[in-house]
DNA sequence: CATGAATGAGGATTCATTCAT
DNA sequence: GATGAATGAATCCTCATTCAT
């Protein structure tokens, strides 16, 4: 009833309609995936969520839609990630038969190795990026990740213990603390720190050999 | 709610700023220390240059005076930061005799050990704090220490190995990678992430414990 | 923190919605209620649409079906509200006999005396809520409610007047003016500033008295 | 020491020098002023910060410099108003000797004549436009305006009646709420509302007779 | 040299409105 | 008729950097 705002006049000026595209098939995984992606590139604070909407063919607000806040959204990306990588690990192991030594190299092979581009890159934004931005997310993740892992790895030492495969004086735990924390922080660097001097190394050499060295430390005598 | 206006609160909290005890002849030391404390303690991009200021007794335009941008006043005190903490350790290392696994063990210690609270509040900060943020001094860091830092391990490595100390077969440059990354790692998370359930493990056990497998692997027989 | 998107929170609010009763022939009335009740309780510019919405047990898209715009929607609700108030006041004024003074108790019983709490939050909203938002649903406002308020506050003093129970040189107008704008002021404040220290007086007692004194001012002897 | 930053390509392609003068004379009393000027005329929420800036000749950024958020921009101008609008008047009305009617003339006068535009675009906003926005300025300021204000009133009321000037079983603080919130109402709408037929009406008129009809009303005799 | 007032680009968030289904 | 996904203008606030004094 009122004359016309300012809005509608800029509206009308603009003279283009609004055309979009409904897709409500799952437009919030889709969203997860492009800020991972992002989000992983460029880190958490410099990613600006019009690039995630950007990058997932949307616009900023259709986030909002979905999630309430920009932290919402990383923690979020983040629970689907780990879902997608930890569903099966745990089954995998499960079905391997034979000495501990088996099921640990499996166990870093299917931890570390191959890890294609993204993966890496989600691993840095979680080690790397995240750590003085959004605490709270940092250490659930690495309650969740990290110690999860170390605790399934120290297992399987306990387990090699046992059987006598190992010497008895071993400290699991820390054995499989450092082997898990050195060979993913080498992981990252790998890829986001390429072009280090003297930093690139192939990944299989640095899976294998570790793992053998940490199997070695394990049976080995103790020093004199 | 009182009757200050924003500009009078900061006068105020200025004043209880804790300050640096003035060498009149070195302001820029003193501003790179307040700076490394302060980005250490919220990382690069959480902190102000106000607040650095603040925490030097000085106030923003003085930083300008000797450092161009918040970028170079971090790179600065990473650079002094690194000759303090690496300028002794090479030296030291040549003063031991002995076995390789002696020296080894000093230079796991004087590398981790002991390290007060702030100075893990750097590492976290080169470690975690700048990867996304300052690319090319996190590069930079990375170059000048750890890989610096395994390069040496590994050489004490070679020296066992040419002993007789170390099997013939060990893939020294791996073993310091890891055992080093995995400490690095392992320190940092000791502290920015206390309080995450499971993390928490004394320093002691984790060094010795993790430095004597780190030898046994060496030692020790391969795998059959 | 749960793993629903906001999405689903937003559903899952829904359906705690208080809904009005279905009468499918009455949509337009059903939202005008809902949002006169939502706009009354938090203002107009504080209010989303989609809380009118869903107040109102529909979607947002719906309310464009019968409205143009936010604004049009309360304009129409200011319209129903007002039709619903002052219908019945004007007869039941023309059905009291007796001296003015009578029929001037019941106009102000009647116009600010037991109103329920939502009738209050409306009176808020429109002489407090709208004035900068919607000016000429402000002024339209003004011009229907107070005015005609003290217009025929002021015909009943004149009536009272013409019939030797007021003195003559009374000012009808100003009087009515100043006795409806009190306590139309003092009622929303009753209500919709509670809490404020040395405000809240009993209903009874500020209608009466400031109706006493208000016909002692009109019977009285002017000042000496 | 890193390549350009984008944005010191961008201020490099702007070429354009930063120019400001510095005032640090009065800013923040100049800030408050603008910023009670523009919210008066346009109201809290529809007042953009960069407007008030606008107005006081600086820009956005400086304002932070002084208040930390706009609603601390609204409470200190508030204050500001508040100290010198009450800081004269219950001086002068202890200098007032005479009758209690006398001082009472006076405090009306004081209080609601004479207002220039700009003071009454302060009333409105106090009184119409930041209910819905600012709850807590709201109360705070009924608790300090108004309820001062009628409190003050009621208190000439009573030395009157003590004088024997007014009846005994006149009930003050009644009687000075509805004349101020009366007043305070009628005055706002006077500007706030103008063009509103049947609404306006001389400010001499509205207050000297509505004083009148309230001084006859504190005299007369009650109703019988 | 030191100060701190002033600047202004940058980005998260809100929400009325549109429109494909 | 309903729905609710999508849009994008609007605006607060932050903070590195500049520069008059």
């Amino acid at each position: 009833m009122a004359r016309t705002t300012e809005r509608e006049a800029k509206r009308a000026r603009r003279g283009r309609a609004l055309r979009w595209e409904r897709r409500p098939d799952d437009r919030p995984g889709e969203l997860l995936d492009a800020a991972m992606t992002v989000f992983a590139e460029k880190g958490y604070r410099n990613t600006r969520l019009e690039e995630i909407a950007e990058a997932a063919g949307v616009t900023k607000g259709t986030i909002y839609h979905y999630f309430s806040t920009k932290e919402e959204l990383l923690l979020r990306a983040i629970e689907q990630h780990h879902e997608r990588v930890f569903g099966r690990l745990a089954e995998e192991l499960r079905e391997v038969a034979g000495p501990a030594s088996e099921r640990i190299r499996l166990f870093i092979r299917r931890g570390f190795g191959g890890t294609e581009r993204a993966g890496r890159g989600v691993l840095a934004l979680l080690v790397l990026g995240i750590a003085h931005e959004v605490p709270d997310a940092y250490r659930q993740w690495i309650a969740s990740g990290p110690v999860e892992g170390w605790k399934l790895l120290a297992r399987l030492v306990d387990e090699g213990r046992r059987a006598g495969e190992f010497r008895a004086d071993v400290d699991a735990e820390v054995a499989a603390r450092v082997l898990i924390s050195g060979l993913l922080l080498q992981s990252i660097w790998q890829q986001h720190a390429s072009g280090v001097r003297g930093l690139a190394i192939p990944e299989k050499r640095l899976l294998d050999e570790a793992t053998e060295l940490f199997l070695a430390g394990l049976r080995g005598t103790p020093s004199g």
